[in-house]
DNA sequence: ATGAAAGCGCTAACAA
DNA sequence: TTGTTAGCGCTTTCAT
């Protein structure tokens, strides 16, 4: 790489001369800025990011922590956070919490040396059960700013970006009862996350509103055999004609179980479940779905951030965004 | 932040002895180290990285460059790698190209000033279609070393991980040939990726093989209707008894077409494809998948990179590692 | 119009 | 055993 230094020496001038010339400083001669700016561009000169950055005491990245890469929803978060950080000239740091307290107080440790400038992350599960927030606090004390989403903690005083998941499934699971569905389930591996026991009560409220029905609710763990699952859940369960699944994965098998058992969809059962399009593509009939808008979750994460670091925003002056879900109606409702 | 400056103020000490303590030099008295590490300790200190790197010319940084990462055979690489820097200590600064050329290009220039020490990547479709190297190869000049995964560029010399793709159709097709298929079709929406081409070659070469058999590839374009294409090839081929598919959705759209066509699976069609577990579970029965090892590949190509970085290695002394791809037998294959 | 010098936070050779 | 100093690459204030 090469140096303000060894372009100084080449073009025998100072190096501040040089520094000056290619930021354009009024003080320095058409001339030399010529001369310079000719030699800047032969030898390809970027200036070193590391050295800026301890001078400017700011790095222009941004630490991104999730807890899992492989969940879809989250790598289209990721996705959205970094071509917003990108259009604003930010990198972005990634780290995988894998849903673990430890690694995701580890991850923040880790970059709080000034690696980053502010973080954006999504809770890990262990971290939302156990309740801890103390490492996200003391983060924001020592000035680095922090953004939520998805899964946030609410006792901890930030930015955030959330979808509204309660009224989502709620009007999801209404739009089944003015189908004329009567016995509705409920499908979900993500009951153990905030956003998952979220769902289930936007369900069980549009479900409760009418006195003659009654939940009905599958709760799995994430490891658990789904299709074996969901099988074993319309075998038991006869006269069950709609499903809202709480995960991307469980409307697809539940559609794809339903035919296999010899149900019609959407005539004999309607299915709708939070999705993306390709997943929704992975079914016949295609999932009616919920989308999420999982990249402008992200760009507006990374949006709240940006802002909050060039403006310098005030501690407790914070943000919640809601991100509108739409629901995409498509081949597995009538 | 607090500094070594502030902890010597505080402790009537010079900044190096203050350095030296924490580094556990024998240099420095054993109070002194005491009484220094305790102040570092209450402060919680922690060495600013920014300075490390400046000082010390390496970052301990890699610059992952990945086309798509919605994809997810390649956000799972990203898995693997992120662990293995982890568990090295290295973070990494992730950048998404979107398949284009020019993303690709500038991130490369962007991370070169110093930001990184090295990149892991997986060639652009644009970049590989247009065959275009230079930014690789000066990028490698530079100091700064390259492994690429999964897409390559051969004519750069530098590390790379690949999977044997060839080799891995050619057997999957092969398997059914013994199950005594005749009629096998090949689908594929990536025949413009250079992996995609060996998949088809492979297939191409075991039907080959018996001359009384002929190919029969269905090419579909990333955005086409993935699941009206695969209905109509069904359609207008009446006779298929087996598939093997290049991608992650063809495969689990195939079995669930050829489901609600009226095939049987496995009895009628066999169903072979690229896949991850998650992902193989959308059909019923699952999928018989190539499991590629993502997470794997994306370890080998930390740890060639990272071996590469700490042992100076030659830019000549280059290494190809292939991971090996598993057939996973499942419900789609007899 | 140009240059010298300080300083961001750190390490390490050298001096005391 | 501890401290002084230089230097990593850069910007910027203050001379010249």
């Amino acid at each position: 790489m090469v140096t303000l230094k060894q372009l100084a020496k080449e073009l025998n001038v100072s190096i501040s001369t040089v520094s000056k010339a290619l930021n354009n400083s009024e003080e320095i001669g058409e001339e030399t800025v010529k001369r310079v700016k000719e030699l800047a561009e032969l030898y390809n000169y970027k200036p070193n990011k590391v050295a800026l950055s301890l001078k400017q005491n700011k790095t222009k990245t941004i630490g991104v922590i999730i807890p899992d890469i492989l969940n879809h929803f989250l790598a289209k978060v990721l996705f959205g956070i970094e071509r917003e950080a990108a259009n604003h000239g930010y990198n972005i740091i990634t780290c995988i919490s894998n849903e673990s307290l430890e690694k995701e107080k580890e991850s923040l440790q880790l970059l709080a040396n000034g690696s980053v400038d502010g973080f954006i992350l999504c809770v890990a599960q262990e971290t939302q059960m156990k309740n801890e927030v103390q490492h996200f606090k003391s983060t924001i004390k020592k000035g680095l700013p922090i953004v939520m989403f998805d899964r946030v903690a609410h006792d901890v005083l930030c930015d955030k970006v959330i979808v509204d998941d309660f009224e989502s499934t709620y009007n999801a699971t209404k739009s089944l009862l003015e189908e004329g569905r009567k016995q509705i389930a409920f499908i979900s591996n993500i009951d153990d996350l905030s956003v998952g026991k979220l769902r289930e009560r936007g369900y069980a409220k549009a479900i409760l509103e009418n006195p003659e029905l009654k939940v009905l609710a599958l709760r799995m763990g994430r490891y658990d055999d789904h299709q074996k699952k969901i099988r074993t859940f319309f075998e038991e369960n006869k006269g069950i004609d709609g499903v809202v699944a709480a995960d991307s994965a469980s409307g697809v098998i539940a559609i794809n179980m339903a035919a296999s058992l010899g149900f019609k969809v959407p005539e004999d059962v309607s299915v709708i479940g939070f999705s993306s399009k390709s997943v929704s593509n992975h079914s016949i009939p295609r999932l009616t779905t919920i989308r999420q808008h999982a990249k402008d979750i992200g760009a507006n994460a990374a949006q709240l951030l940006i802002n909050r670091l060039q403006n310098n925003l005030g501690e407790d002056d914070v943000k919640t965004k809601i991100v509108k879900t739409s629901l995409i109606r498509s081949g597995s409702t009538l």
